[in-house]
DNA sequence: TTGTAGGCGTTATCAG
DNA sequence: CTGATAACGCCTACAA
């Protein structure tokens, strides 16, 4: 890269001084006459004079960078996230390291594998699909890396988490739901062993059992890829539509699958939501534009990204050992839309 | 970070060799025997050693890490360019370090700056809307710091370059709406300093001339915000709706224009397509269940970062210096749908 | 107030 | 085939 970039050591010699000296003058210290001080500044200013990064992670130890696991970036949820951490970190001087493991647990162990020998000072995680091992992270908190888990996580972990209100949300929209007069309502959920799909299925099912609703094992079904396979929820969708005892409504449990069940029922020419309500959890903006506008359980991504981030570098610059781990939990909101809308009287 | 992060000195010691010796084993050297070798790499095995990015870094000037500086991560065309960068960047080996200038020019060039400094192999940026000063680019090229631009480029700076063909864009969508009976036909862009507003509007006014179609300097408008500005938008929008001499169609040419121009004709009740057609430049995927679908020009944004990382890497492990640069461009596609349709006959 | 001497982990060079 | 040494750029005792 740099070929001429200018060190201190240039900056020593052609002054005369000693490289400490312009070390210490660089950040400031007091113990640095006010003159040789002014004369180094004003010669590394002109010169350009940047620290090289690589040197000073060798020698501290820590590298003012941390890595972000994610499944996948080109997913408006995760990119939201990622705005907000990286708001946070760029304001507190830290780099952002992105990786996606596409929901696949080998390549998420691979990632943080050479995630933490980047010198890397911590690691902010949203789990793959398919994970269920999480010695991995075990390992890691060992090791002393700094870890935060956000919208996926592994409980069993002792780290900061943040998370949205996943039981509030899947609980509030079959609330509304059943206030508009679905009786029947199915539930498609990402992969089973993601913390979110649990959770908000667990919302879902106090409100069925609040309301007494009919409940039925085959209207809680999972998409193991969440919704990257298409033929897996577009099995999910024909099934649940030929049920002879058929859901009048289904509430899809992550982004991917609310827009991807819109397409197949639209596609099957369902009308909803006289033939089946919809409505699901998705940070989408525009799902008020959609035909028919789509009813949506919408999380403080931004927020929680910046949050996180807020969390690990704390954790990263505190002196001492955390003591005890946070779960922060942020509420979600609720929009109603024709997709959800009551049967005319 | 790791506390006890195991080093090729503490394997050393505890075989009884030479730093040396164990680092030319975990390299695979040829020139050191079969035993001795199989000795050092079962322990490290063992004891799980991770080579330490910051010495290698140090020790070599390079980090493999590249680094991206893009105006909005949380923006569905950037967040599948990342896509198609990550999967090449992951695949060689490099780390992807994220930034976003937001649009500023001041930030793009902390950003850059600090990049620079990260001992970082190479750069992809896509230029932030207010720059229009490009000398902290040629600055860096002159470090010897890798760059390829994507979508929104600096002519004048020598690098290669990854667009689509935003010119062919906009001529078709020009084509298409004429085709349709839209004969009065405004143009939405993004700011004028960008490379792609350029573009695209000469390929629509191409279009107009061949086409013999109505010219108004007022049917070309800019959103200096890009449409992060509501209001901004929201005028350029009322305006055109307010004129005596009324567009027909509006063409906007960017991702957040389009869905933005598309929600506020619906809030004034405008119907679309009948009193005005809308088309835009739109990576969004699900542009077909929005309502109305709107016809859109599509831009292979995997591919592109895909390419540009390709490019990138190439660039930073040849041997010699880049004799001549590419400037790569690829098509778009166009979507037809009712937003755009002819009035019926 | 300034300078000297390691050392962070690795590898390249030069000996043996 | 293996070992010792220096160096990448920076910081921090310890000296002066």
């Amino acid at each position: 890269m740099k070929m001429d970039a200018i060190t201190i050591k240039d900056i020593a010699k052609a002054l005369g001084l000693s490289a400490s000296t312009v070390s210490r003058a660089l950040r400031d210290s007091h113990e640095i006459g006010a003159d040789t001080k002014k004369k180094i500044r004003e010669y590394a200013q002109t010169y350009n004079y940047r620290p090289n990064q690589a040197a000073l992670s060798l020698r501290k130890g820590k590298s003012k960078s941390i890595g972000i696991v994610i499944s996948n970036i080109a997913n408006n949820y995760f990119s939201q996230v990622i705005d907000g951490v990286e708001s946070v970190a760029n304001k507190k001087g830290y780099n952002l390291i992105i990786t996606q493991s596409k929901d696949s647990a080998e390549r998420e162990k691979m990632i943080l594998h050479d995630l933490s020998a980047r010198s890397i000072d911590g690691l902010i995680v949203s789990l793959a699909a398919e994970t269920t091992d999480y010695s991995v992270f075990e390992e890691l908190n060992n090791m002393g890396v700094a870890i935060v888990f956000i919208d996926r996580i592994a409980d069993t972990i002792e780290t900061h988490k943040v998370v949205a209100d996943n039981f509030a949300g899947g609980y509030e929209a079959v609330q509304h739901l059943a206030g508009n007069g679905f009786k029947k309502i199915a539930l498609i959920a990402n992969n089973k062993n993601l913390s979110i799909s649990r959770e908000r299925i667990q919302g879902c099912v106090k409100a069925f059992q609040e309301l007494g609703l009919e409940q039925h094992k085959d209207w809680i079904r999972f998409c193991a890829a969440g919704g990257a396979d298409q033929d897996e929820i577009e099995n999910v969708v024909t099934t649940l539509l030929s049920m002879k005892n058929r859901p009048d409504a289904i509430l899809t449990l992550s982004d991917t699958l609310s827009l991807k069940t819109l397409r197949i029922l639209k596609s099957k020419k369902i009308a909803i939501p006289r033939q089946m309500g919809l409505m699901g959890f998705s940070n989408f903006n525009n799902a008020d534009l959609l035909n028919p506008a789509l009813s949506v359980i919408y999380q403080p991504t931004f927020e929680m990204g910046a949050l996180a981030a807020k969390l690990l570098v704390s954790e990263i610059e505190s002196k001492r050992p955390i003591a005890k781990f946070e779960k922060h939990i942020l509420k979600t909101r609720i929009f109603t839309r024709k997709s959800s809308a009551a049967a005319k009287a």
